[in-house]
DNA sequence: CCGTCAATGTTTGAGATCCAACAGTTGGAG
DNA sequence: CTCCAACTGTTGGATCTCAAACATTGACGG
C-alpha cells in the first residue's frame, strides 16, 4: 500500500487513522461518550509530560506527590493517597522510591504512632521546581489548544465529573 | 461489602478533604494543571463505568474494543491498536481473552497471512448491546454534569488534546 | 528470482495500579 | 480498665499497560 509516510513519531493518536492513506476507522457511539475521549485526551497529555521531562522516573503522578506534599509538609500516607487520587497501597512503593532517592522524609508521627509525616528534602524541593517549570511549559501547550477564556470553565467541568460522579 | 462498614463510601474523590471533618488538602500550582484533572476525571468516569456494567472483565477497554470491532468488521489487531489507543502487545491478551469468552473471532486473512481478521461472534453483539446500553446510562451522567449545550465543545476538547499533543 | 526492508502479531520484562488481607495502634463504649 | 471497631501503612495477588526483541510474512527493486 502507499508507503509514504515511513518515518513518523513513535507514538499517534489518531483514531480514525485518516489522512494517512488508509481507510478510517468508524468509531460508532464511541465518538459520542465522554469517557471515551477523556481516556484518550488524558493519555496524551500524561505522555506529552512525560516526554517533556524526559527522566522516565518522574512521571504526572511523582510530579502530583512532590507537589501535594510540599504544599502540605506533614501530610499523611492516607491523606496524600485521597488527594492524588491513588491507594494507599500505590503510594507505599512509590514513596520507597522517593525516599531512596532523597527526595522525600518519612518521620513516624509521635502523636500516632501508626502514620508517617511526609516533607521534602532540599534535593526534593529543587527536583520539584524543575518539575514545575516542564509542568508550567507543558500546561501552556495545553492551554493554548483549550484556549484562555475557556480553561477555567473546561476546569471546572472536569473537577465536577472528578467530584460527582459516583 | 453491604454488611461491614455502613459509613462511608468506598471510593471518594475529594481532593481537599472540605467537608469531611479534615483540614483541606492544598493542591497548589496541580489546582490550575490541566493534566491533574484530565486524570482524575477520567479515572472516576472509568470506576463510574466499570461499577455500573458489573462485570469485572467487561471495562471500557473491553468495551471500546468491541465497539471498534462490531463497527469495523474485519479489522486488524493494528488498525484496532491504533484505533483504541492501546499498543497492540496489550491487544493480544485483551482479544485471547475474548476469544475464550466466545465473544469474538480471529480469523486468518487469507490474502495476508500476517494479521487476523476480527468480527464479533452472536453472543459478541447480544454483550456489546447490553454494553452500550450501560454506556449510554453512564454518559447520560456526564452530560448531565456537563450540560448538553457543552458537550460538543467539551468533547472537540478532549478530541484536540489527544489530536493535537504530541 | 532474490535480498532487503517493512509490517503483523507474539513474547518477555518492567512498572503502575487496585483490592483484599494483614499487623500494629488508637480511641471510645461499657 | 478492657475490649472492639476504626484507622495507618504494608504485603501479596491480579490486571493492565507499554516498550523492545522476535519470528513470520509480504512488497519491491535489482
Amino acid at each position: 500500500m502507499a508507503g509514504g509516510k515511513a518515518a513518523r513519531a513513535p507514538r499517534e493518536d489518531n483514531p480514525t487513522g485518516a489522512a494517512r492513506g488508509e481507510p478510517p476507522v468508524r468509531l460508532g457511539p464511541l465518538a459520542d461518550f465522554i469517557g471515551f475521549h477523556l481516556r484518550l485526551a488524558q493519555e496524551a497529555s500524561f505522555r506529552a509530560f512525560a516526554q517533556r521531562v524526559g527522566d522516565p522516573k518522574l512521571k504526572p503522578s511523582r510530579f502530583a506527590m512532590l507537589t501535594l506534599i510540599h504544599e502540605n509538609p506533614g501530610i499523611t500516607q492516607t491523606a496524600l493517597s485521597r488527594a492524588s487520587g491513588r491507594d494507599k497501597s500505590t503510594l507505599t512503593a512509590a514513596l520507597d522510591d522517593l525516599v531512596q532517592r532523597g527526595l522525600v522524609l518519612r518521620e513516624k508521627d509521635a502523636g500516632d504512632r501508626r502514620s508517617y509525616r511526609l516533607h521534602l528534602t532540599a534535593k526534593g524541593r529543587r527536583v520539584l521546581a524543575r518539575l514545575t517549570e516542564k509542568a508550567r511549559e507543558h500546561d501552556l501547550k495545553l492551554d493554548r489548544i483549550v484556549g484562555p477564556d475557556r480553561k477555567r470553565e473546561f476546569l471546572r467541568l472536569l473537577a465536577r465529573i472528578a467530584t460527582e460522579l459516583e
